[in-house]
DNA sequence: GCTTTATCGAACCGGTCGGTTCGATTAAAT
DNA sequence: ATTTAATCGAACCGACCGGTTCGATAAAGC
């Protein structure tokens, strides 16, 4: 197993010119390798179930060199979070924009968020994420605002500017766009949840969900039913 | 501090009188001191973050006694779900009968399962069964049968009775009744699982927002829209 | 009274935990 | 070729884990 720092991407020196050597706990691909195996051991095992000598061994990294990397355990598991908490919800805001019908719209938009968490993945860290709120509470809500809120906000103000433009009667943007995002999961979502269906939903079961959705939100709050 | 058998029920002893000691093992308020201790202690630090040392302690027995009426730390576990399952969903189907009109039933069901579903207790449970349904599967699975799947099969057969009394126009009983559970919770639910919000939600914030979900409700699966 | 026995409580088991240390290794920098 | 230092990896720390054992205690049954 080869040893030494890896040279996968190019730093400064203290000369001011480009070296390939990182300085002790800098490498971000030792970094992300260190991540990977924790991300594994978290979500198999949740955070009090992993142990910090499965991780390295995961990560096929030395128990001194994650030390140097992380400080303990919850500082890796924080960084983890935050990690992928943006990279699951990157991207959502831009299916609210363009000038698609409404409907059209909502559907893009159901259907993205319907599928990316329903999936495996995504429960796993659901689960994970919840296990953990009661004694780390400030993670779970910044967990949510990230997915959950930042999703409704964005949906939230499509809502507005649709009633500003008379084509929705929305007495309540607010309350209407978390019912929505409600609806294209309905069924489904919680079942993942609790492990009572355990492989993600085909692409058609998402999409005859989300067609519902937009139906039932339209004819509750579309000017012109139909 | 007392010792020997609480005396708190009655049993029959070998000679088939009624006699006031119990068993080694098993008195039942014994068992149930033990499991109330459990259930502070797996509530707050989750399956793997609780410490048999400390249900005792909580529970004010002696490890001893605690191995005699239960063999392990998973089976006093599952011992403990098996028993909220039942506790918390007790009675909900009483709710979708009678002759009330479909609306007052809908808002009646709503209400209940909502404010139950978002109490802190609740909440506290669905987080420790989340975060060991990787590990646990059935014991997930059935958590939500006995919850979210018997409400929703109990509603399910409630929206096919209006169905063929032709006071209902559902294409799809399943998935209405999916639908509704969700609205009734909408913007609420998913924030107190994540611990957005620490604190149960008032009784008019659920009032509004089953009425909310009803009217959304009927406003799609209605025959007579209003 | 005496016997029986459920419970207590503390010591103990082997194992693993998160976290630390430090000499050996090895590759980059010069 | 030599120096430098990031990483390795194994041993180690004290603490606690789940689980077991067993003599002491005290209440129930006779």
């Amino acid at each position: 197993m080869p040893q030494g720092a890896s040279r996968t991407d190019s730093d400064t020196c203290p000369g001011g010119r480009v070296c390939r050597r990182h300085a002790a706990g800098e490498d971000p691909a030792k970094r992300d390798q260190i991540l990977q195996g924790a991300m594994k051991e978290f979500l198999e095992k949740g955070f009090d179930g992993a142990s910090m000598n499965e991780i390295c061994r995961a990560a096929g990294v030395s128990k001194g060199t994650l030390y140097v990397y992380f400080e303990d355990k919850l500082d890796l598991f924080v960084a983890l979070v935050a990690r992928e908490r943006q990279a699951i919800f990157a991207g959502f805001d831009a299916l609210l924009k363009g000038d698609l019908p409404l409907e059209d719209k909502l559907t893009r938009f159901g259907q993205r968020l319907a599928s990316t968490i329903c999936t495996d993945h995504v429960i796993q860290w659901q689960r994970t994420i919840a296990g953990i709120v009661d004694r780390m509470p400030e993670l779970g809500a910044r967990f949510y605002e990230a997915a959950a809120q930042r999703t409704h906000d964005d949906l939230n103000a499509l809502l507005r500017r649709e009633r500003a433009a008379g084509r929705l009667d929305v007495p309540d943007p607010e309350r209407a766009s978390a019912q929505f995002i409600e609806l294209t999961v309905a069924g489904i979502w919680r079942a993942r949840l609790f492990g009572k269906r355990r492989t993600d939903p085909e692409p058609d079961e998402i999409e005859a969900s989300v067609a519902s959705a937009v139906q039932v939100f339209m004819a509750a709050y579309g000017r012109t039913s139909g």
